[in-house]
RNA sequence: GGCUCCGUAGCUCAGUUGGUUUAGAGCGCCGGCCUGUCACGUCGGAGGUCGCGGGUUCAAGUCCCGUCGGAGUCGCCA
């Protein structure tokens, strides 16, 4: 049964206009974020619930706050009072009249109160050491509701959290819970930061347009119809890039903008349907520029926010290393248990899997996960084997490395000097775990990047609080679609090519270097971007490579490629991925809790109920007319 | 689109190889008692379409199929 509305029983107390209350050191330790000021607190509140400390003993003070509990004694009554700042105990003395009493025995969960009472100091044994205002208590005169609430489907307070759907329905509570507050603030703070940063290196801050033109490449767009142009329909950003080059070309060489992006494709742990970019871009610039404006702004974030001082530049790697011994383009660089190659060894061994893999064209590569065989059952290794057939291994061949050589139901292929020479490869002591994939060099290192970062996890391998930097450079320009028989451009077509690789044009393609880049932070890609094109013969060649006509690329970008031929200066860019950036910092394994309102897997937002239908009219006004999905 | 895991009281969970009259516990909720608690204590009480639909069976929370919702992942994400 939901509990009445409780009307107030006191009225506000004189004394919260008096000066004396608004000179109290208001200014100071309220945690978190910024402090807050008079002017801040306004009339209904003297001090906010979490600030109040001995110093303010014998003061009357007026907090605002939920019931975070209640301890009702039959005669004292206790409310712990929350507010975004902290807790402090309310104490309700009987003595302060029948009134009061029963109002502060009517009290439940999560109402929220206007409280004026007394600061009071705790006796020396009724100190609570776990609550930073344990000291003290306020001794309520008056008490408000200010309203009541329901009872919650959970506690802000509870233990342990209820299941994802519940929070999310109910995002309001949940977002009260400390941690999240915390999170909440922890953003605010490395925005502001980032900000500070770009500020203070001469950046403009410019909003791009959300209603733009849908441009079919890259991600599915999010679709806004128009209605003054029936049939016509805008898209929202998938990122501002087009725009931003626009703005080099206009003459703001230094852009910064912390843009919502949409892109509507499928969603993971750390990815929305919509997401926050720090989007930049310079113009008169080279790669260089970027790195070190963006190594800047890593080591001033991680000096501010963790006080860690952070060597620079940063360390970087090419695509080419990066996948030979990681296995990835945004490898984990907490750990080592790096790939090695063993196909000189197969090539000559007595087992045939491996023997016919390098025969054919492949490789036979592998890691060694440290102190890892007895940790493996035979049933534990079967998982892997059925992990990496995800990445396209057709199997996963291990050894047990023991005092005597090799142990594994293939180690009889291999004769004492073979064992001898792999286990010399990779380096391995007794006790470790190798795992083997043969196959074409790409699954080779798709399947052991995927496993490295799987064992890195599961053997705890690095210390999960540490934060790694690395720049990814000399990104392939194309890749090639198997499926579609064509090449794809890896970034975007507006990117680069390295200058002595354009020759390859012609004669081998995937040769070609990229002038991009990508920040790994943790084994995940933070950053990415590239020097763009700002020469039509090569932004020419390119589209020709993908197979874009002249007047098909016209049609789509033609407000780029215009723009590019009125006097466009060599410019570069980057976009940080905002949202994960938070995430690491504050060690989140998802991405929706450093994200105030975020949508499921299926991209609803369960607390407002999008996507929903919408009134026929106003359909018939965008000149739509919704066909039902098939059975 | 594929694969995997989860769904039992408001919440977190238990519920054995399908079998004990009425599906349990803790927290929360409602009522009583309680003047120093802070995970308050204490006595009593209410609360369940076992996500939904179908099937197998003498018997289904338990097994099978489908479906909905949530999560993870592959594809996808210029």
């Amino acid at each position: 049964m939901p509990r009445e509305p409780h009307p107030s029983c006191q009225s506000p107390p004189d004394s919260l206009s008096s000066k004396r209350n608004f000179r109290s050191g208001i200014t100071t330790n309220c945690r978190k974020n910024g402090p807050i000021s008079r002017e801040d607190i306004h009339l209904l509140r003297t001090h906010t619930c979490g600030q109040l400390r001995p110093e303010h003993v014998n003061q009357t003070v007026t907090v605002c706050g939920w019931v975070d509990s209640r301890r009702d004694h039959g005669g004292l009554v206790f409310i712990d009072l929350r507010d975004r700042y902290g807790k402090v105990q309310i104490v309700i003395d009987p003595s302060q009249g029948d009134e009061l009493h029963d109002l502060a025995g009517s009290v439940r969960n999560e109402d929220v109160l206007r409280v004026t009472g007394t600061v009071v100091r705790r006796a020396e044994k009724d100190i609570n050491p776990k609550l930073p205002t344990g000291e003290i208590d306020v001794r309520s005169t008056h008490l408000e509701v200010l309203n009541k609430s329901r009872v919650v489907p959970f506690e802000p307070g509870t233990l342990t959290p209820p299941n994802e759907e519940l929070r999310l329905k109910y995002r309001f509570l949940d977002l009260r819970r400390p941690r999240l507050q915390e999170l909440m603030v922890f953003r605010h703070r490395l925005t502001k930061l980032v900000r500070d940063y770009f500020d203070r290196h001469g950046f403009l801050d410019i909003e791009t347009p959300m209603l733009g033109r849908s441009t079919p490449e890259g991600a599915r767009d999010y679709l806004v119809p128009s209605r003054v142009h029936p049939g016509c329909f805008y898209a929202l950003p998938q990122s501002p890039q087009i725009y931003k080059q626009i703005l080099m070309v206009a003459g703001f060489d230094r852009y910064m903008q912390i843009a919502r992006c949409f892109r509507d494709e499928d969603l993971r742990a750390d990815r929305q349907p919509e997401f926050t970019q720090v989007d930049i871009e310079m113009a008169f610039v080279e790669r260089e520029d970027i790195l070190q404006t963006v190594d800047g702004l890593v080591a001033f974030l991680m000096q501010e926010l963790r006080g860690e001082k952070l060597p620079l530049p940063l360390p970087r790697l090419s695509y080419a290393e990066a996948m030979e011994r990681f296995g990835s383009d945004k490898p984990d660089l907490r750990y080592g248990m790096e790939l090695k190659d063993i196909s000189d060894i197969a090539a000559a061994c007595g087992f045939g899997v491996f023997k016919n893999a390098v025969a054919g064209g492949g490789r036979v590569r592998g890691i060694n996960a440290p102190a890892a065989a007895a940790k493996y059952s035979r049933k534990q290794i079967d998982e892997l084997t059925v992990f990496v057939g995800d990445f396209k291994a057709k199997g996963l061949a291990f050894f047990r490395v023991t005092e005597t050589g090799l142990d594994s139901p293939i180690a009889k292929f291999f004769g004492p000097a073979e064992q001898q020479s792999i286990i010399q490869r990779f380096e391995s002591t007794p006790g470790d775990l190798i795992f083997l994939v043969a196959d074409q060099p790409k699954v080779t290192s798709s399947a052991l990047g995927a496993l490295r970062a799987r064992l890195g996890k599961e053997l705890a391998l690095f210390d999960p609080n540490q934060m790694h930097f690395a720049w990814i450079l000399d990104f392939p320009l194309f890749s090639w679609n198997e499926e579609e028989k064509r090449w794809d451009a890896e970034h975007h077509p507006f990117c680069n090519p390295v200058s002595e690789d354009v020759p390859y044009f012609d004669s081998d393609p995937g040769k070609i270097r990229a002038t991009s880049y990508d920040l790994v932070i943790n084994g995940s890609e933070g950053a990415s971007g590239s020097v763009r094109i700002h020469d039509p013969a090569v932004q020419q060649k390119v589209f020709d490579l993908l197979g874009i006509p002249a007047e098909e690329a016209e049609k789509r970008f033609s407000f780029l490629l215009e723009a590019l031929r009125y006097g466009a200066p060599p410019h570069a860019g980057i976009a940080l991925g905002l949202d994960r950036w938070v995430m690491l910092f504050t060690g989140c394994d998802n991405i929706r809790d450093v994200i105030a309102f975020p949508k499921t897997q299926k991209a609803a937002d369960l607390l407002s109920g999008a996507p929903s239908t919408v009134d026929p009219k106003q359909l018939r006004e965008l000149s739509i007319r919704v066909e039902e999905p098939k059975a």
